[in-house]
DNA sequence: AGGTTAATTAACGCTTTGTGGAAATAAAGA
DNA sequence: TCTTTATTTCCACAAAGCGTTAATTAACCT
């Protein structure tokens, strides 16, 4: 049961975000088949399973030469749940802007 | 309109998601209120505040000399929406990992 | 103007992360 | 057993991230 924050910076690297959106699409697949998500090294690739798995949000199962990685749905629902459970804070927070905000000029980049 | 990965980047770091918890229950507020999220100086915070507005996680309206930082509902929505929209794709990932792994031992840690 | 408050930018060091190539591990197959 | 296939671990190294203190910007208040 790790951390949301792990679990965020798990998917804030495009090649694994890419390796999480093709395994939900196409679901489990073997190391190997995965290495056209991104034009890396197969260590490269090796690594960023690694940090997925060690994340929670895939599970490793050996068959003969071949690791078969497959997402761990546990792991989605966990952001579901939080985004869900402040659902009513954010939109509750947008009303709040909305009334502070009336006479302020916004200045964001 | 930011990336998804840079979203979670930005949410990846403890003392930010604190700031985003924050924004979210007691909502909008001065850089200078936020201090005590987490144990660090007011240049380290006003970084923190800067990767987060740069992510479009939060707004910034000045007033007088305070910046007053509010989250962005929208950010948030992102997030929702993906995972809403995948929903079917990781329900559907944990049904073929059950087909497959029938007679396969796991072995993640 | 001079002093205080609020926040940011600048400058520097340290730690973490990401990458490729080479070597290691492990199972398969000839 | 020797070679091939699949994947990971080890070894530098460059880039990014985060923290601190010092300096700067900007607005308020006498």
């Amino acid at each position: 049961m790790t951390d949301l924050t792990t679990t965020f910076a798990a998917l804030s690297d495009a090649t694994r975000f890419a390796i999480v959106e093709r395994l939900m699409r196409d679901g489990a697949q073997a190391a190997g088949d995965l290495s056209d998500v991104a034009p890396i090294s197969a260590p490269a690739l090796s690594r960023h399973l690694k940090v997925l798995r060690e994340a929670g949000i895939v599970t490793q199962t050996v068959d003969r030469q071949r690791r078969i990685y497959a997402l761990r749905p546990e792991s989605m629902m966990a952001i579901d749940d939080w985004i869900t459970n402040r659902r009513k804070f954010w939109e509750a927070s947008l009303d709040r802007l909305d009334a502070l905000v009336a006479n302020l000029e916004p200045d964001n980049d």
